[in-house]
DNA sequence: GGCGAGATTGGAATTCACGTCCAACTCGGG
DNA sequence: CCCGAGTTGGACGTGAATTCCAATCTCGCC
């Protein structure tokens, strides 16, 4: 597959963040009015949409990763580095809404691409496992039966919430929400001082 | 739209319980095949592919509903139904693994399905949400900022962890997976004794 | 038994969007 | 000037969904 040029790469986000979840049922030619370039340099650059896809998902993904991957490794015990961590998610998805959109609306698709699948633990799984991890050794965080199944819920959550937010008409702010979600996480369901 | 076949019905969900997330990608002459229902047929009562998705995703979640609103109005405090509660969310997944998977991981079509979106609500959102109010009012769960966004979380959770087991080769048992998952729910990340 | 309204079906015909192809044009470097 | 890579418009091929239609079939009813 050749380099996208930079250019093309903006603007085809740009128009996948305005689309949205129904950038799979646009058609190849709204995509060429909307972003401006013809469909034989599309076709010059993707075999097809789905790898036109794959390339924004991958695209958008990288910025996640590479934060993720900052905060996970930051300062501070492996607790307040998830609670970091799980900002940075949401605000990733509040910053790319349309492509967050994109992404976990057809999380099918997505997971049919390697490349998009091995951004997404990379960029929500692995960091999480990590921490959970270490949380469990540095006493910040309580030893979990399963970190995988727990780092699974933590993504279902954050993700969930996140695409509830996107979806409606003003979205919060994403540090609120964390924090309003965090109690819950922290302390869990169970009553006041049992 | 036509009343459905009881047969017909069957035949489909079993089928789609087959094809779990490829059903969108697999050709109509194929459904065809597998189902034994003759193309002209099958546009005798669907509209289209899609009318026909929301059909099955109707029907199947139908059994949700019904099951949900049972256990979240049965017997015990609104914590021991809660429990209740995501045990049989859990079981419905792996019960219809197909359909299930169809649903989740193409959750961007559902929701441009009105009957479908509202059938997740009542299935999932709606029972959680009040029996976490429940739950405040009777002192069996801690009161949480927001029923809603604990809810979509709660949601979030148990269908990721639901999808990673469905997707794995050999599916756990759904009590195993509530249980150990419950810790967490329950008490929260927080380290022993904080 | 005959009848009429739906249900059922095979198969041809249509539509529509994706993707291919190609020839013309631009442009920087050798 | 020539070459190779990038760029583009537009015609064309293709596969799958969907529509159409006419020939049955089924059944309750007179």
């Amino acid at each position: 597959m050749r380099e996208v040029p930079e250019e093309m790469a903006e603007r085809l986000l740009s128009v996948a963040n305005l689309l949205g979840s129904s950038f799979e049922s646009t058609r190849i030619d709204e995509i060429v009015d909307a972003s401006g370039i013809p469909r034989a340099t599309l076709y010059y650059y993707f075999d097809g949409k789905d790898q036109m896809l794959a390339f924004l998902l991958r695209e958008s993904l990288n910025r996640l990763v590479e934060q993720a991957g900052k905060v996970a490794a930051g300062p501070g015990d492996a607790a307040s580095r998830l609670v970091e961590l799980m900002r940075a998610q949401l605000r990733y998805m509040f910053e790319n809404p349309g492509t967050s959109q994109l992404l976990f609306l057809s999380l099918g698709s997505a997971g049919a691409m390697p490349e998009v699948a091995s951004r997404i633990d990379a960029g929500f799984h692995e960091p999480v496992r990590r921490l959970l991890h270490e949380g469990g050794a540095d006493g910040s965080i309580r030893v979990q039966e399963s970190n995988d199944l727990a780092s699974s819920a933590l993504f279902g959550s954050l993700t969930s919430v996140g695409l509830r937010c996107l979806l409606s008409e003003d979205v919060p702010d994403a540090d609120d929400v964390v924090d309003s979600l965090l109690p819950m996480f922290w302390n869990g369901l169970q009553p006041e001082g049992e």
